[in-house]
DNA sequence: AGTTGTGAATCGATTCACAGCC
DNA sequence: GGCTGTGAATCGATTCACAACT
């Protein structure tokens, strides 16, 4: 298939990508759809049809190279290219999420830390100087963000949200629980915790 | 509409939620399902088809009831109730998520910390002690937890999760990048963040 | 007059099932 | 013989548009 691949497949490549990094770790060149869906938690008609939007290059009667298919997710994914991501808002879950995407390879570069509070600009944390909220716009055009993390106070969101847009960010994760509203080429995900386990609760009602 | 809920419209009560107590605190009485829907971020109709769902009483001509409907959502997604929540994992993100969550009205009541860590079983976080990884079913029944948070790394999820689920609960919430294999009465929530980013990386590249 | 609730239509995503190829 | 890639069928979710109601 060519043309956009659909948002519901995008969703799902992070897991595929992972599931190669595995077989890839375990020394395994070539693997089936079957195998590589049980992997990734999914059903193998659906993995085919998901990867068939990169073009994969499978063999039949073989499978898929391995390596060959994990460059393809890799690079649609941006991973591998590590990527500028700005967080804006070091408290608990700021601060903690710098040290988890620093940390490792996890594909992405925190290129800086933005806060408000008078108290904690200056401060290091993570290795990153904590830098002021209104140079925001500054510090993503000096890194070449194109990605944020938003974890501020809900009612900073949506004005800083504006200032990150304005700077040229593509794309927001959102840990504020509120809608944002961007324009539309600029794509947003929640990642709010407290949603998550409603939605969690609601189907520990049913069901059971 | 009668039956169950749709998954796509559960994973947006949530949101109708967040815009109804904003409504509710701002002591509008009643609203239109336009109105709650710009604030949800979703479109009108789509908004009256989701609520349709909780047999909402609306009044034709009128509009919504705010404090009803809030009750009825609230309802449906085990918020009001305190859910017990167990965090397994203390490490950055688990300490953050112990504080965000137990911070204020969030919803839940965060019910007890546990790790595997020796250095830091037995030490207080958020108020809480920190208790040993081994027991985790132990606390879980103690607490008649239904819901937990997974923060541990990669390698001891599925053998976290599984004594979870044995020990009674029925959804997890998970920031471990792993496709989580639990029977099909539970419930599991991916929250990988760098997933979560590949992802906004992946439409940074496309429509720009 | 104005807004809900919902059939009917549309759109998109998943699954089936098999032709095509190694 | 076995596995991919994909048309066709199915399933689910969104949107339209309007009848029902206050």
């Amino acid at each position: 298939m060519t043309g956009a691949v659909p948002a519901a497949t995008v969703a799902r490549l992070p897991g595929y990508l992972r599931a190669l990094r595995e077989l890839d770790e375990r020394g395994e060149a070539t693997t089936s759809s079957e195998r590589l869906a049980a992997l990734a938690g999914v059903g193998p008609a659906q993995l085919r049809r998901d990867l068939s939007w990169l073009r994969p290059r499978g063999v039949r009667g073989v499978g898929y190279d391995v390596a060959l298919l994990r460059e393809r997710v890799s690079q649609a994914l941006g991973a591998g290219a590590d990527l500028a991501v700005v967080i804006v808002g070091v408290g608990h879950l700021g601060h903690a999420l710098a040290s988890h995407l620093g940390g490792e390879g996890s594909g992405f570069r925190v290129a800086a830390l933005v806060d408000a509070d008078p108290g904690v600009v200056g401060t290091t944390v993570a290795g990153l100087p904590v830098e002021d909220d209104r140079e925001v716009a500054d510090v993503v055009r000096r890194e070449g963000a194109v990605l944020a993390v938003l974890a501020t106070p809900v009612d900073v969101a949506q004005q800083v949200c504006d200032r990150l847009v304005a700077a040229g960010v593509r794309g927001i994760l959102a840990f504020t629980p509120v809608a944002l509203r961007v324009p539309p080429e600029v794509t947003v995900r929640s990642a709010d915790v407290a949603a998550e386990l409603q939605i969690l609760a609601f189907h520990t009602q049913r069901q059971g």
